[in-house]
DNA sequence: TCATTGTAAATTGTTAACAGCTATTTTAGT
DNA sequence: ACTAAAATAGCTGTTAACAATTTACAATGA
């Protein structure tokens, strides 16, 4: 089976649209989101609709109240933001150290490529795709360290940050700090690329 | 409305009972859970059984596959233990510098009986209720510092961490522990009240 | 005028039937 | 006896109808 192959769920699909609608702020917090709308909207009924809401408020982008619905969350105070910050880089941290000496030729190969592509982005001044990109360059890192369990750790915590962050925020020294990153896990300079991650987390 | 009158969704009810068995080890790794099964023994049809194991599957103590269902995950390999360690203290941390000079005597009040329930479980050999007294407390400290927010990262923390443990293993030590903790709190002192936690969680 | 009660519309929660997928078993062929 | 294709049983995914709850608004009376 080859990857272009694998199927992803309808369910999925939707829930990935309207994490990038929160993230990007089309969906401004105390939005509240209809089930039926949804359902119309995406062409499918109120079932899988309830399942994406229940997942994104285990994510922290929604809040939901029992028999009245779900609505976009606040965003963060600081004292929570700086706490995500820092769980974010315990997360990284801890992805830079086990992958020392693991990561392949293939995988530096997929590392560059989403360098290029955020780099792109932010060249044609698609500030929604440069975040993507962003987040899939740091996933690849914990994913292959952690596997998909501390994805999922890993990823309500990056949502929540982003939620803060207007999109333009995304600075152009990504690029430098991401190739920073990159260099020094090839290497295999753990302080290095942990100081590197210290140094673009924020 | 007074506390006692908080009604609790039934589906809220389901999640409690198999998280319980889970941690517990009453349900083991690898184990299949059944919608139709639990949906029986339950009383209740399919619908809340899965949005139950969707949730379940968020806070990491389930796994799915697409069309095929959910089982009990695995426990964590050492190196994830000790990750998960790491960030439930940097959580319980900042919750404890939070509440410097927040807590009221009721909540003081409402701590020293969560001890005395951890104290009495334990002298009863009942362990699975030491374990719920044990989180009980702590919950209450993260809860009153961040919020419902703060609380569901730290639970996904926190139930993860519970697998690897056999029930049995809750130490005595722990009614000090909690004592000093309340303690330290209580005297405002933030860096003893760290201290105490570090000591607890581990 | 204001508060309160009653009613209707809208929305979420739940159920049961149906569709589609997976995995096991059966069957046919060598 | 072994392999592979095909039928089958069991389960999950999805849908649409129904029930229960909330919310908004109008009617009522002090």
């Amino acid at each position: 089976m080859r990857a272009s192959d694998k199927i992803v769920p309808i369910r999925e699909q939707i829930a990935e649209k309207l994490r990038s609608d929160i993230i990007s702020g089309d969906l401004a917090p105390d939005t509240k989101l209809n089930e039926q709308h949804l359902a119309a909207r995406f062409g499918v009924s109120r079932g899988p609709i309830r399942d994406v809401l229940l997942q994104l408020t285990k994510e922290g982008l929604l809040v939901r109240k029992t028999n009245v619905g779900a609505s976009v969350n606040k965003t963060l105070d600081p004292s929570m933001q700086q706490l995500m910050i820092d769980i974010r880089r315990r997360i990284e941290f801890h992805a830079a150290r086990q992958l020392k000496g693991k990561l392949t030729e293939d995988d530096f190969e997929a590392l560059e490529g989403m360098l290029n592509r955020f780099k792109e982005s932010f060249e044609k001044e698609d500030y929604t795709d440069v975040t993507k990109a962003d987040i899939d360059f740091h996933k690849y890192l914990v994913e292959k360290a952690g596997g998909e369990e501390l994805v999922n750790l890993w990823y309500v915590v990056v949502l929540r940050m982003r939620m803060n962050y207007k999109r333009i925020d995304t600075p152009i020294a990504g690029v430098a700090e991401h190739r920073a990153i990159i260099d020094a896990l090839r290497k295999g300079q753990t302080r290095e690329a942990v100081a590197a991650l210290r140094e673009n987390i924020r």
